[in-house]
RNA sequence: GGGUGAUUAGCUCAGUGGUAGAGCGCUUCGUUCACAUCGAAGAUGUCGGGAGUUCGAAUCUCUCAUCACCCA
């Protein structure tokens, strides 16, 4: 039965890829033939998330490397999975519920919500995996895993131990010294109320204002405020003004400033600081320090701080010693009510009227009214628009909070030189080599990593809060009980964490303990047992050791870890640490990561320093760091641009092969790539090529009783010549996988598979196939199978569909492709004699059929062609290969003469001086035009070359071979130059 | 403001000191039995500008211009 016409993806590629999970065919070890091991982690993506044009390319390239080391029988292990994506899942069942009018906020206990999440994960989590499938990512799926697998609550299939190595991990550090605990400014999600980390965090231009504010100067202090300016700008007259003007972007934030900076040097004010005003609203009276941060170029130079709600001010406030006064809520909400903070130091009159106004308004709201509130008051200096970057939460896409609470943080300084060492000393290799300094940047200046989240979908710290103890000088021990300041206890398991409070606390055992579920409780628990107020409560023992008469309370800290910390530990997690599993000793350290430049610090970093922290060893010997996906214009994909490329629609249209193709093709290293459609298209075609060419192959019994295996040793030149070219693009394709120059295999398998065996090779054949000897057909036959076997093998790993079609459908194979060997052969397959000659046959046709072309020849038009003179060495070649000549060229006969009739076009080629008669057809004209422009390039070139040999420094200087070379290559066109110089003359007694 | 990269054919891009390339697009021709998702032929370049190093520069150095991205 003939082959269709062309391979048909849609319905061959899921049948292909179940065929290969079915028989195992991705599973760690499998066709393992070799010692060493080749493993790389997938990139996990989010259980949320559902393929990008990022994931096709970056998953299109480990695919590549997995599949080429499988073939060559490395004991490979390619580990999938997905990480938990706390604030992003979190958020898609959070939508999901309100869809149905439920709140978060409804549910009575955390498990019931985190149950709720992962009834979500089990239904909705998979739709990645599926698509990678599409890709034909041969990831191990066994093995498959996923960041919060074996946590509490965990349903059946979800019974992994990554959340032990989390948890082991936190405990670890924290009793290393690495983990703190503090209060800290950190970036608040107001939409999700929770801490988010710098790079989760994105600037964003947006149009605003600059308001200035009039802050009245207390004790009568004033200063010298310019009233007139000469055209210079030069101040020519001022006044005393009683007041200090500040600008600010977010007038709401004045309820909490504490102070107002200007220059030390600054001549305006420098005789204000020290002194103090009066903060309109609430009556505060705040000092005027002196810091450099205050610009005096910018704005009116006197700038107000408010150290709780702004990074820099909070730097600012730290040096001056000013007070850090919080004045909103967690969803960004004015907190004036019970804000006692807030309240010291103010008029109570005021606070008053302020609670009144504005307790409990949104920001934006607070905002406005406030400069209402300034205006009609007359302490708004003035309004000027301004257009400033404002930082919003990328997910939630409001803007975040500088928020001052209690959060945990890896002190990354301490764990920051082992990775920096690693990539310094080469231990791994960050490729291309310019993100190395990306990395280097980054860690020099690292900040600690706030690791805690307020939410519910993630690891939960395993951290448990009491009462501190102080023993008396009676022997008595007393107990405080303290929320901004607990005793703490970290450890693996709340049993673990109990058994370290029954030591601490010297009681009998748990009994005497009582849990709460949140801090709240604990407090109103300790207040209502101990009889007093607010924090602390104070819990004396009896001299007798016995607490009898009261429990002590605990709890645990409700916060989550960062998706990132989990996701840090991927390398290890993965493989079954902290058990030391054979996957473990045999995998780890991984070789390669794959992974996109915007998440070098995410990611990269980070699992270089908890790898290096846990297990004292790199995760891997090489990132490599590839570029962006963009659209064909070069912007950014993105939905709300609605330029977005999705892949999978795109395999739908062209196949995955192609799709495949494209991105390797167009992966250079270190450059973004754009995607369009017609590129996609053009990569399908290639696919369709490499098709028909096996068609050709099969309608003419190549196949027939074939056998995948050594190279033939045929005696055709021309088969011995294509062999010759296979093992050529063998080691280019090595050489260039083994660099990751994924676009140099796929370029060279193209220009090999269509330039070369299609355009040449399969034309070459026909002669000998359908009229040559038994003998020539035989291994003509032998070749052709051979050589169509590697550039399915080859090819594989790019385009791992069509190849394995291919594979199934043109013979008895012992192996799957996916399996197949992947070929050692190199130069010794490479016939110099057949190669020369080759080539002079394929220079004679073009030679011909671009002469033909030009003088307008019919295309069916058979032609003759006279030899004036023939070397033996191009005899020869014109004799073995006379017959593909003849097709080739539309060649009837080759004649040789003594001399040149009238009305004939000149061949120019090496070794002859051939020529067409073409007498009545020949357009004089038109061949003085086509001999005189190739004379001209001619001339150019050979005047570039003489011009070099004829300098001695360049004959002393240059290397022997270049020297040689261009020697040769002068003369050789020297030779071609007099040629056509003849030719123009014959011509010119023509006409 | 700091950093990184880019500028090569109409378009998208390869090309790390020795004869300027590919794909797409374009023009002309072609239904001979692998393929019209094809074949044959053809046109198109001061390698962003300037200076330097070198026998020799798209390639190395400096400088200017423009663009992009990252970090403030």
């Amino acid at each position: 039965m003939p082959m269709e016409k062309t391979f048909n993806a849609a319905e061959a590629e899921a049948r292909l890829y179940d065929a290969w999970e079915k028989a195992g065919c991705f599973t760690a070890g499998a066709n393992a033939s070799r010692p060493e091991t080749f493993c790389i982690m997938i990139p996990p993506p989010n259980v949320t998330g559902s393929l990008h044009m990022g994931h096709a390319f970056n998953n299109t390239l480990q695919d590549i490397l997995v599949r080429w080391h499988r073939m060559r029988g490395f004991d490979t292990l390619w580990q999938p999975g997905q990480d938990h994506a706390g604030i992003a899942t979190q958020m898609v069942v959070e939508r999901e519920l309100a869809k149905q009018g439920i709140s978060r906020r409804d549910f009575k206990r955390r498990e019931d919500f985190v149950a709720k999440v992962w009834e979500w994960k089990q239904q909705s989590g998979g739709t990645i995996i599926n698509q990678l499938k599409r890709l034909g990512a041969s990831c191990d799926w066994s093995r498959n895993a996923f960041t919060m697998s074996g946590a509490p609550g965990a349903p059946a299939g979800e019974e992994g131990n990554f959340h032990d190595a989390v948890i082991k991990v936190f405990v670890d550090l924290y009793t290393k010294g690495f983990i703190y605990r503090g209060k800290r400014l950190v970036n608040w999600d107001p939409h999700f109320e929770t801490a988010i980390s710098d790079l989760e965090v994105e600037q964003v231009e947006v149009d605003g204002a600059m308001w200035r504010l009039r802050y009245p100067l207390e004790d009568g202090a004033t200063w010298d405020r310019p009233t007139e300016w000469d055209e210079d700008g030069n101040v020519t007259a001022t006044e005393p003004c009683p007041y200090l003007v500040v600008a600010t972007t977010r007038p709401e934030t004045m309820l909490g400033d504490t102070g107002v900076a200007v220059h030390p040097e600054d001549p305006r004010y420098r005789h204000l600081i020290g002194k103090t005003v009066r903060l309109p609203l609430c009556g505060r009276s705040i000092p005027i320090v002196a810091d450099e941060y205050a610009d005096p170029a910018k704005g009116t130079g006197a700038v107000k701080i408010t150290p709780a709600h702004d990074f820099n001010d909070w730097e600012v406030g730290q040096r001056a010693g000013l007070r850090a006064i919080n004045v909103m809520t967690t969803r960004a909400a004015m907190w004036l009510r019970d804000n006692r903070d807030f309240a010291e130091g103010c008029d109570p009159d005021l606070v008053a009227k302020a609670i009144e106004r504005l307790d409990g308004a949104d920001r934006y709201a607070a905002r406005e009214a406030i400069i209402n509130e300034a205006t009609d008051d007359g302490w708004l200096d003035g309004i000027d628009p301004d257009r400033h970057m404002v930082p919003h939460g990328d997910r939630s896409k409001v803007a975040i909070e500088p928020y001052l609470t209690d959060q945990w943080f890896v002190d990354t300084a301490k764990i920051v030189e082992p990775a920096l060492a690693a990539v310094r000393e080469g231990r791994t290799k960050i490729l291309p080599e310019q993100h190395e300094k990306v990395y280097f940047h980054w860690l020099e200046n690292i900040e600690p990593w706030c690791i805690s989240r307020q939410l519910w979908w993630g690891h939960q710290i395993p951290v448990w809060y009491g009462p501190r103890k102080t023993v008396l000088e009676d022997g008595r021990t007393r107990l405080s009980f303290s929320i901004s300041n607990p005793k703490t206890f970290c450890a693996a398991s709340k049993d673990e964490a109990i058994s370290q409070m029954v030591e601490y606390y010297q009681i009998a055992g748990p009994e005497e303990l009582e849990e709460f579920s949140a801090p709240a409780g604990a407090r109103d628990f300790a207040e209502a047992s101990f009889g007093t107020t607010f924090l602390v409560g104070e819990i004396e023992r009896r001299s007798d050791g016995g607490t009898k008469e009261f429990r002590i309370p605990y709890y645990r800290d409700p916060d989550v870890l960062d998706t990132w910390f989990s996701s840090g530990l991927w390398p290890i997690g993965t493989l079954g640490w902290p058990e030391d599993t054979p996957e473990l000793q045999r995998y780890f350290p991984t070789d390669v990561l794959i992974t996109g430049f915007d998440i070098i610090f995410f990611w990269v970093a980070r699992m270089m320093m908890m790898q290096l922290a846990v297990v004292n060893d790199i995760p891997f010997h090489t990132v490599y760091v590839h570029a962006l996906v963009r659209d064909e214009k070069g912007k950014k994909m993105s939905k709300s641009l609605g330029n977005v490329l999705d892949p999978l629609e795109l395999i739908d249209e062209f196949g995955a092969d192609a799709v495949r193709f494209t991105l390797t093709a167009m992966a250079a290293m270190g450059r973004d790539l754009k995607l369009s459609t017609a590129r996609i298209a053009g990569y399908r075609n290639f696919g369709t090529k490499l098709w028909n060419a096996a068609r050709f192959a099969e309608m003419n019994g190549v196949f027939e009783n074939h056998k995948s295996g050594t190279p033939p040793a045929p005696a055709e030149t021309v088969n011995r010549w294509i062999i010759g070219e296979t093992a050529r693009v063998r080691q280019t394709v090595d050489d260039a996988l083994a660099n990751y120059r994924f676009n140099d295999a796929a370029n060279a398998l193209y220009a090999f598979v269509w330039g070369k065996v299609c355009d040449w090779y399969v034309e070459f054949s026909k002669p000998l196939l359908l009229d040559g000897t038994q003998a020539q057909q035989a291994e003509t036959r032998a070749t052709m199978a051979w050589v169509l076997d590697q550039c399915l093998i080859l090819l594989h790993p790019i385009m791992p569909f069509v190849t394995e079609e291919l594979w199934t459908i043109t013979g008895a194979r012992e192996k799957m492709l996916v399996h197949a060997d992947w070929p050692t052969y190199g130069a010794e397959l490479i016939d110099a004699e057949a190669d020369r000659e080759m080539n002079w046959v394929i220079d004679l046709i073009e030679e011909i059929r671009s002469a033909r072309a030009q003088m307008g020849v019919p295309a069916g038009a058979q032609t003759p062609m006279l030899a004036t003179q023939i070397d033996p060495a191009a005899r020869t070649a014109w004799d073995r290969n006379e017959a593909l000549i003849r097709k080739l060229a539309r060649v009837e006969k080759l004649s040789e003469v003594n001399d040149l009739p009238k009305g004939c076009v000149t061949i120019a080629i090496e070794g002859a001086h051939l020529a067409l008669p073409l007498a009545g057809i020949i357009d004089v004209a038109a061949e003085k035009t086509r001999l005189e422009k190739s004379l001209a390039k001619l001339d150019k070139e050979l005047a570039g070359l003489m011009g070099r040999l004829k300098n001695p420094k360049f004959i002393d200087s240059a290397p022997e071979d270049v020297v040689e070379e261009t020697r040769d290559l002068a003369e050789a066109k020297q030779d071609e130059a007099a040629k056509l110089r003849a030719a123009l003359g014959r011509l010119a007694e023509l006409g």
